[in-house]
DNA sequence: GCGCGCTATGACGACGTTGTCAATTGCGAT
DNA sequence: ATCGCAATTGACAACGTCGTCATAGCGCGC
C-alpha cells in the first residue's frame, strides 16, 4: 500500500511536508505543494485513517448501536438522518445491531471502544425506556427514540407522540366528527400510551364523553410477534348502529386492516368513515387508496439532530442535561373528510 | 487510554508477552497468562484496532456500499444477513449509502480505502445492472442483488425472480385458474421483466393463450417517484365481464391496491378473486387480510452468502468467475384459493 | 554589519501493536 | 559433561502519520 513516505520520495520532499500538504497546513510554497499533489495523484495515495488515529486519538467515528433499526423497515430514516449529517461533516459511522440480546450489546460496546469511536448514538426501533449496557466506561452518548430509566442521566431525543395525536384528534374534531373510534397500538410501546392519552384528553377538552368514544385494543403481546386483533376490532366497531364516523389508528400499518374491514362492510373511505393513521410509513400511507392522512414521526430529524448533538457533546459544548422532543407533523392526504350528515 | 504497555507494567512482564496472551499464542506459562489476564481485567484494557491494523495491514473490516438499502424499508434483510455473518466471524462492518449519487460513490470508495477495508459488498435496493465506480484500484468485491454490465467481471449473487414467478404461476394453475391477470411492476426493474416473462412462459406451456391473460402496467417512471396506476388498472381488470379469477401482483406493496380495488367492487378475497404478491415484504403480507400468498425474496440469504463469498475471495480461495442465483421460496398464506365455479 | 522575526523545510520521536530474533532456562540424549 | 532442542520471555524495530523542535534562508530596521 502506498504511504506518505513513497509520496515524499516521489516528490523529493520530506514526509512531514507531504503531511502538511494533505492537511492544508501553512508554510508550504505553492511550487512544493503542486509537486506533492502531483505525486499524490500519480501514486493514488490515500491517507491511512488507522495510522492517523493512532497519533491523534480522535477517530472521527460515531458508533450507532441499535436493537433492530437498521435491519427493520420502520425507523430506517433515523439512520438516514445520522448518515447524512455524518457525510456532511466528515464523520465515519459504525453500525451494530444487538438484535435484542444484551450479551451482544456488551460485545458491541467493547468493539466500539476497540475502534476508539468518539461517541455513541443509541437508537431504538420503537420509542421506549432502556438503560444502555455501556459498562463502566463513560463514552459520550446520545439516545435517539428512547430514554434512560434514570431520567437526566443521558441526553435523549424523542418524537412527540402526544402532540402528534393531539393534532390528529383536533383535525377530526374540526371536521365535525363527534363519534370517534380509536384502535390501540400495542400497549407495551411508550408511544401507544401517549397517543391514546392525547386522544382522550383532547376529545374530553372538546366536550366529548367516553360514550362518544369507542376504544379497542388492536394488538398485544411481545413486539414483533404480537397477537393481532385489528381487523376484528375494526369490523366490530364499524358494525355498530351508532358506528364512529372516524377512526384513529394506532399506526399506519394497522390502518391497512381498518381499510379492509371498512370496505368489506361496504363502507366508503372517506365518505362513510374517515380514517387517520400515525407514523407516516410511506410504504403504507402512499399505497393505500385513498392515501392515508397521518402524523409523521420525525425520524430523519431525530437522526440528524441526534448526530449534531453528539458532536457538540464530544466537543465539550452545550451539555443540556435531559431529554428533547421533536414534533410530529400532520400530513394531510385524503383518507379523512368532513363528517357525513 | 490504557494500552498494552500499562498492562505489561501492571503484570510485570514485557508487552510482547501481553500481546501473546491477547492473541492466544503458545509459549506462555499458565501462571503468567493468569497474571496478565488479571491485569487486563483490572485495568479494563481493550485492544486498539487501529494500531493492530497498522502492523498487520488486515483490517478485518468489510465495507457495504449501497444505493439506499440501509435507509429504505425494502431490502434491509440483506444487511441483516451480512451483519449476522460478520458478527459470527469477527468482522467489522462499515456501511455507506450513495443515495444514488455517483460522486458520492467515488468518495465512499476512497473512504473505504482510507480505512483499509479488506473487501466490499456492493448492494442495491432492487435488482439491477450497475458498474461500481471503484476507481482503478482493485478491491475484492461481491455484488449483491445486482450484477455488472460486463458479465463475468465481478462475482454477483441475485434472487431468482424467474423461478419465483414460475412457482407462483404454477400454484395458481394447479388451483384451477384459467383466466389470470397480471399487474406489472415498473419495467425499469430487472426483476419486473423476469417475473412477467416467467408468467407468460409458464401459462403458455400450460396451454393458455394471450387471450386468457390480462396484463397491465401498474407503475412506471423513475424508481421511488413513479406514477402509480395499480388501483386503476386493478379496478378496470376486475370490472370486465370475463374478469380474471386470479391476479398476480408485481410485488406485495402493489397488492394493497389490488385488494382495495377488489373490495370496492364487492369482490371477496379469495372466494371471488385470488391474489398473489411477490417479495414477502412482511409489513404488507401480514397486515393484509386475508394474509398474502407470495414468493419470498431470499434477501437474508443473499446477504449471508455474499459475505461468506467475499471472505473466501479475500482468503484467495474459490474464485468462481460469474454470478449466482438464489431461489425464492413460495410462502403460502390465504389470499389464493381454488377457482370459483 | 548585526540581530530579529518570518517563511519554508526536514529530522526525529511517539502513538499501540506485533513480527523477528536473541537470550535464558531446563531437560533428555549423547 | 556436553550438546541439542523445546519452552518461555524480552528487546527492538517497524507499520503510517503527525507533533515538536531545529535549521536555513531572507528581508527589515537599527
Amino acid at each position: 500500500m502506498v504511504s506518505i513516505v513513497s509520496v515524499a520520495k516521489a516528490a523529493g520532499v520530506s514526509n512531514k511536508t507531504v503531511s502538511r500538504v494533505i492537511n492544508g497546513e501553512p508554510y508550504v510554497t505553492e511550487q512544493t505543494r503542486e509537486r506533492v499533489e502531483k505525486a499524490i495523484r500519480d501514486l493514488g495515495y490515500i491517507p491511512n485513517m488507522a495510522a492517523r488515529l493512532i497519533r491523534s486519538s480522535r477517530s472521527n467515528t460515531f458508533g450507532i448501536i441499535t436493537d433492530y433499526v437498521s435491519t427493520t423497515p420502520y425507523s430506517v430514516d433515523i439512520v438516514r438522518g445520522i448518515q447524512d449529517w455524518a457525510n456532511a461533516n466528515g464523520k465515519t459511522i459504525l453500525i451494530a445491531n444487538t438484535g435484542g440480546s444484551s450479551e451482544r450489546e456488551v460485545e458491541i460496546w467493547k468493539m466500539f471502544q476497540s475502534h476508539r469511536i468518539d461517541g455513541v448514538l443509541y437508537v431504538t426501533m420503537y420509542r421506549r425506556i432502556v438503560d444502555p449496557e455501556t459498562g463502566d466506561v463513560s463514552i459520550p452518548t446520545v439516545m435517539i427514540n428512547c430514554r434512560p430509566q434514570t431520567r437526566e442521566l443521558l441526553p435523549s431525543i424523542e418524537p412527540d407522540d402526544y402532540q402528534g395525536a393531539r393534532d390528529l384528534t383536533q383535525y377530526l374534531l374540526e371536521r365535525g366528527h363527534r363519534r370517534i373510534g380509536y384502535i390501540r397500538l400495542n400497549p407495551i410501546l411508550l408511544g401507544a400510551e401517549l397517543r391514546l392519552e392525547a386522544f382522550r384528553r383532547t376529545t374530553s377538552e372538546f366536550g366529548l364523553t367516553e360514550n362518544d368514544l369507542s376504544i379497542s385494543l388492536g394488538m398485544d403481546g411481545p413486539v414483533g410477534a404480537e397477537n393481532n386483533y385489528v381487523f376484528a376490532a375494526a369490523t366490530e366497531m364499524l358494525k355498530q348502529d351508532d358506528r364512529p364516523t372516524a377512526i384513529m389508528s394506532g399506526n399506519d400499518e394497522m390502518a391497512i386492516q381498518i381499510y379492509i374491514a371498512a370496505m368489506a362492510l361496504g363502507l366508503r373511505i372517506p365518505q362513510d368513515v374517515s380514517i387517520v393513521g400515525f407514523d407516516d410509513f410511506r410504504t403504507v400511507t402512499m399505497a393505500l387508496k385513498p392515501e392515508l392522512t397521518t402524523a409523521a414521526l420525525p425520524y430523519y430529524d431525530l437522526g440528524r439532530e441526534g448526530a449534531k448533538w453528539l458532536n457538540d457533546l464530544i466537543a465539550g459544548e452545550k451539555i443540556y442535561p435531559g431529554g428533547r422532543v421533536v414534533s410530529c407533523k400532520l400530513v394531510e392526504r385524503s383518507s379523512a373528510a368532513f363528517r357525513p350528515h
